[in-house]
DNA sequence: CGTCTGGCGGAACCCGTTTTCCCTGCCGCG
DNA sequence: CGCGGCAGGGAAAACGGGTTCCGCCAGACG
């Protein structure tokens, strides 16, 4: 059953079926509804490889992600496919991690990628760990696939990316422990080869100068990695010091986790002995609420940050103009791992801090609570 | 650049340059080395959207997955595609419950699956909550399109699925618990309209039998959804209770997580005053390890499943033939939440059980751990 | 009566695949 | 030695199923 059959049977020029089929106006209702009925009726479909050989588009976006396990990325796929899915695009996954072989990770990714294009995709979605690198711009440009990447901390203006704030967001989450007292605040900066781990450093030392504390080497001390451990060991190690902060910004929920639970097992309760901040809000992608210490968190807007690039690409794909880029800001998650510093574990504090803001935060303190047990063990 | 351009350079036909292309072996090895050279030289690559036209062939399968933001059906993805990535096909995903109205899911995926079809993917692997009916197999078969369905309960011939034996898995669980010296052990039924919830309950009634033990209607109480709230208010009515278990079977690891949780609530600690066992290994995928109990739970091995799945779909449009289905077996994980019981909150048992069993377990009784603090507050 | 325009048909085109056919050269047999 | 048959290699053309440009025709309008 093809389009010669239709024409054949309701008696007009293929053309004039073709037109049916793409709603051209130049047809009269009458042979329009005729033709109609018979598509109906013989339940006729076209073909969509001969129009993609025809129209040279496919309908179809290529969707490269670095690990669709993890629910980050899997929460930037289901934005992806939220907005894509409302229109009749489809969409080709590459999951960029899979053979994880730690050796030839960038050889895998180009090859996924050089597979995207060569499959002939409209376009393509770029969620990866790392940013793009010239190589792979030339040769995305001159594919002429138009391409959205999501983080992009190059902030190259041949990128049309969507992006999260991770300044403003460690900044926030900084100024946030400020307002409620903090002075003595650590950073545990994540590897620095990732420009996520700089940028919230870079948040961190901003809004610190901000408030005219200084900031020295012992308050920012990496964290190694990632992942649990990382911000377990991180807090040992703290914890065995003698200069204590009355504070943490971790620089990702799962690090935040691991800190916490080693200063548990030291016996400080969180938030009164020490406050704790991560990013991410990991929690709401577990359904393991209750379990988990609700973790002062900024949240990434992970599905509008998908939403958001798909939105972008196919405006692109379907009207031509390839849109600036977009940045998002995190937003504060309060969670029950950050409050008001305990008096006496704060230090007098860096001599540039405003008097102002030293007796306010001296009334705020409060000194009941102390033996409070901790959230999980309710 | 086509390959009518390919065939004017290197001075031969278009049919020869196919025929280089396809590795026909009727080209002179000269020939084919010469115009190698030039699609080489040119960068020239097919046109996918050509080919399909052709050869009725796109080399891109379909995947119609649940909810890919849970661990379970993103480890099931990954398997897919671990596999697919290792041949020439591609992946066009389409996520079953993007929308998720509750009132029309089903018709939701039916409409995905029909776009699957009419975009000629040439097969497609379907990993749903829920038994495709009578009507989808009617209409992928008579769309020709071969598929693999992922967990089809129904057992229905007309389907090609892989399979994880729950029946075979909850017996092995029970079993476990009975190994232990268990002999009041509930089970916390999942939502029946779900197959793998029935299958669960029938593996524990069948090793309860096997062992001789009266199953009461109290010992069988529904938990009412999969969620974590679900096991937690599952315990506390069960904690309100008179007669309690020495072990609880719940049907997955987050209702598992809410027993836990609301267990230790009413001060029982785990594993001495009560066994807890889940479904999934949950864990695997998340990082916090440390934060979370070590669940004793039964592994599905979601990888493998999306292996299987599709090693079997790109035998049957390679080779032609339909493989026949496929069952996999799940694996006990032991973790920390399951033990001998004590011997005090052991009821004199099921006048069946065997008398040797009984001594043995009243030797493996430790007494002295009582107060051992629970895991998580360490 | 000429021109414009709405509606439609014809045909080229997108880019490979595949079948059919032909040519060439070699071998064998008469 | 010459011719026929056969095999290997290459060319031409049909084909897959749409889209779209071009142009025809008829009716309307000036």
């Amino acid at each position: 059953m093809n389009i010669t059959e239709i024409a054949r049977i309701s008696k007009v020029s293929r053309s004039t079926v073709s037109r049916v089929l793409n709603n051209n106006p130049l047809v009269k209702e009458e042979t329009r509804a005729a033709v109609q009925k018979v598509i109906d009726e013989m339940n006729y479909t076209p073909s969509f490889a001969a129009r993609t050989l025809a129209n040279k588009r496919n309908n179809v976006i290529g969707a490269l992600i670095y690990n669709i396990v993890q629910p980050f990325w899997a929460g930037i796929f289901s934005g992806i496919e939220r907005y894509v899915s409302s229109t009749d695009y489809g969409i080709l996954l590459v999951n960029s991690k899979n053979h994880l072989d730690v050796w030839d990770y960038r050889k895998d990714y180009k090859k996924n990628l050089k597979s995207l294009v060569q499959r002939g995709v409209d376009g393509i979605i770029i969620a990866l760990n790392h940013d793009l690198d010239l190589e792979d711009i030339d040769f995305l440009e001159s594919s002429g696939t138009p391409f959205v990447v999501i983080q992009d901390s190059t902030r190259n203006a041949r990128i049309a990316s969507v992006n999260v704030d991770n300044v403003a967001g460690a900044a926030e989450a900084t100024r946030h422990l400020l307002k409620l007292g903090h002075r003595q605040i650590f950073h545990a900066v994540g590897p620095l080869d990732s420009t996520i781990s700089k940028d919230r450093m870079q948040g961190y030392l901003n809004a610190m100068q901000e408030a005219n504390l200084p900031v020295t080497n012992n308050m920012l001390v990496g964290c190694n990695g990632f992942l649990f451990y990382d911000g377990y060991w991180y807090m040992k190690r703290l914890l065995a010091q003698k200069q204590r902060p009355t504070a943490v910004l971790f620089t990702n929920d799962i690090t935040a986790f691991g800190g916490y639970q080693a200063a548990r097992e030291n016996g400080l309760s969180m938030p009164e002995d020490l406050s704790v901040i991560g990013f991410d809000h990991l929690a709401s992608s577990m359904d393991v609420a209750g379990l988990l210490p609700d973790l002062t968190t900024m949240i990434q807007p992970v599905g509008k940050i998908g939403y958001e690039a798909a939105k972008m690409l196919l405006r692109h794909l379907d009207e031509g103009q390839r849109s600036a880029s977009v940045v998002l800001s995190m937003i504060l998650h309060e969670g029950d791992t950050a409050a008001e510093p305990l008096g006496n574990t704060v230090r007098p504090g860096g001599r540039g801090s405003k008097a102002g803001e030293s007796a306010a935060q001296a009334q705020r303190r409060p000194k009941a609570n102390r033996d409070r047990k901790p959230e999980l063990a309710e």
